[in-house]
RNA sequence: UGUCCCAUGGUGUAAUGGUAACACUCCGGUUUUUGGUACCGUCAUUCAAGGUUCGAAUCCUUGUGGGACAACCA
């Protein structure tokens, strides 16, 4: 009833929505578009983009346009979109129409013929060498081109002898009429059409010609009537000509507004298709879909949910200035969320044997663990002791200070869900390593039991499993991909050799609980005192493989 | 030797002329059968200098710093 509502700081893209409302756009004419180009996979980067458009969707009840951008057939494949729409579905994102620029080159050649008739485009037939010196620079006017005042009659004729197929690439292009000397580059006299004699992966090989970005995407915009057209940065100085495009065939409909916000860039990886394809081709890395790769696929492979994610680019917020957000950021989102629905596993992915020697042979017992402290509705879960357990070898330290919350001799130390234990005597192989601990325990110590014994505060609490019951996985540990913040910062050294060594562990001896026998790809849980660790789509249950999705923080390893 | 965009703690984002807030990071502490979680605390007079105003992170001017702009890419 009481307007209690907070009022939520708006971005400036959703100010100037607000405003245009005022101003008598009526609400039902909001339209979004997230028009992605298939040469490449959806990334991180990406996801403020589609996140952004369709959030603004949602929040105006707008309806969002996927568009594929597919004006250039010699980079743009069908492998490409199946990724993204696959991408996008797993995102939860739902669009009102699927849309092609392609779908439209007839419209296009149409709109590009009546300019032609108003005298605003012309046909060029220079090689681009002799185009790109007449161009001028930023700070140079151009001239104009030789071919600049063609009749209407002999452009009409080449432009359709170009699209009959009449031409060599390179022979004539279409470009149009505006100034050029004018003080942005892109106004003079940019080109709408170039022939290319290539397959389009859905139009085949209905044509020869293909629109450029300016020509095809304002006026695609214009088609779905998209009231707000929202790209990166680098378009800002797109916009004029957006602008001058769109006038030339304008007649009252929705004007869709070209607004440019800032890319999201990461620290520690690199984000442009063009390096991330290199990672892939050089084989650096395993595919678009390697967990170490900051594209969705990778972090889906790598364990992150669609909503960590979404809470990740909704933090980092939207803005002009140029972002880059420090990935902790990203970890802390999927850290939250695993963190409130992921149930508790043990697991000891650097095995240590440990004998308790006052323990009964042979036997066994049952012993309650928790499946999850943050969910009370979580239950618990059974899970066998027995006389010889594995703990971590990290957690092991002969001589090991009171204050370290490990296992020494001499040290006690509580296996959790278990016996509070003592390390007794370390047994070496032929060479000096450990290579078994024996130990003691307190039989009154049992966790949950209630005893006074089980309540005894001890300093540490350690993760186990029973060496007879427990099923051997691989662990993949992954870490950031680069060794540095801005691998891409310096041009003088290549990124490729900034990789980090450390950025995949595998781990082939990993001792698991037996809950997790049946574990199947994308399932997530918590490896206690570990971190978060996600099945990988190549697992089986014959061969279990997991992916290390984030460590859990820790400060004791910081410090060390 | 131009035009345009940007400038708030380590990183992001807010404050929309009324006295700098939130998240992450960092560092300290409390609780804890995960060195996790939760909770508490520490960290900026807003790039600079002028101006307008009772009052400026916010408006104006000039600097300074960063970015973009010359692909038959998007």
């Amino acid at each position: 009833m009481e307007n209690l509502e907070e009022k939520k700081s708006l971005n400036f893209i959703e100010q100037i929505i607000e405003e245009d409302l005022k101003e008598g756009l009526s609400a039902d004419q909001l339209k979004f578009r997230f028009p992605p180009e298939p040469n490449g996979y959806l990334h991180i980067g990406h996801a403020k983009a589609f996140g952004l458009n369709f959030g603004l969707g949602e929040k105006y009840n707008a309806p969002v346009v996927l568009r594929f951008d597919d004006t250039n057939p010699s980079k743009e494949e069908q492998e490409y979109v199946d990724a993204i729409k696959y991408d996008l579905s797993w995102m939860g994102l739902k669009w009102a129409e699927e849309r092609y620029s392609s779908d439209y080159f007839q419209q296009l050649y149409d709109w590009a013929v009546l300019l032609i008739k108003k005298g605003k485009a012309y046909v060029d037939s220079q090689s681009s060498e002799d185009m790109a010196e007449q161009k001028g620079t930023p700070t140079k006017p151009g001239r104009n081109s030789p071919y600049r005042d063609r009749t209407v009659e002999e452009n009409l004729d080449l432009f359709n002898k170009m699209k009959q197929g009449e031409f060599k690439e390179g022979e004539h292009i279409l470009r149009a009429k505006i100034d050029m000397t004018h003080v942005n580059m892109l106004m003079r006299d940019p080109i709408m059409y170039r022939v290319m004699h290539k397959a389009h992966h859905r139009t085949g090989n209905n044509w020869c010609i293909y629109p450029m970005y300016d020509w095809a995407h304002g006026e695609s915009d214009y088609i779905e009537q998209i009231s707000h057209s929202l790209c990166s940065l680098e378009f800002e100085p797109h916009r004029e000509l957006y602008d001058w495009f769109l006038d030339q065939v304008y007649d009252q409909n929705t004007r869709p507004k070209q607004r440019e916000f800032s890319r999201l860039n990461l620290n520690y990886t690199v984000m442009s298709k063009r390096k991330l394809m290199q990672l892939v081709e050089e084989n650096l890395v395993g595919g678009w879909d390697d967990p170490r790769m900051p594209t969705i696929s990778g972090l889906r492979r790598r364990g992150y949910t669609p909503a960590s994610i979404h809470k990740f680019i909704v933090t980092a917020g939207v803005s002009k200035r140029e972002q880059v957000i420090d990935v902790a950021l990203l970890e802390s989102c999927i850290r939250a969320d695993l963190n409130k629905s992921t149930t508790r596993i043990m697991a000891v992915l650097d095995p240590l044997k440990l004998v308790i020697t006052n323990y009964p042979e042979g036997e066994t017992e049952i012993v309650m663990a928790d499946n999850n402290p943050e969910d009370e509705n979580a239950g618990q879960r059974e899970m066998i002791f027995s006389r010889e357990i594995y703990i971590e070898k990290a957690d092991f330290i002969e001589e090991c200070p009171s204050k370290v919350f490990k296992l020494g001799i001499g040290k006690e130390v509580r296996l959790k869900h278990g016996y509070i234990i003592k390390g007794e005597e370390v047994v070496r192989d032929a060479a000096g390593n450990i290579i078994e601990v024996k130990c003691s325990y307190d039989k009154k110590s049992k966790s949950g039991s209630g005893s006074e014994e089980s309540q005894r505060k001890v300093k540490g609490t350690l993760h186990w499993v029973s060496a007879s019951h427990h099923v051997t996985a691989q662990v993949n540990v992954y870490d950031r991909l680069f060794t540095v913040e801005a691998p891409d910062e310096n041009k003088e050294v290549d990124f490729k050799t900034l990789i980090n060594p450390a950025s995949l562990t595998v781990l082939n001896d990993c001792k698991i609980e037996l809950a997790l026998k049946d574990a199947k790809p994308q399932e997530r849980y918590q490896f206690q005192r570990l971190g978060y660790f996600c099945v990988d789509d190549d697992s089986t249950s014959e061969q279990l493989i997991f992916n290390r999705t984030a460590t859990l923080k820790d400060f004791w390893a910081k410090k060390n």
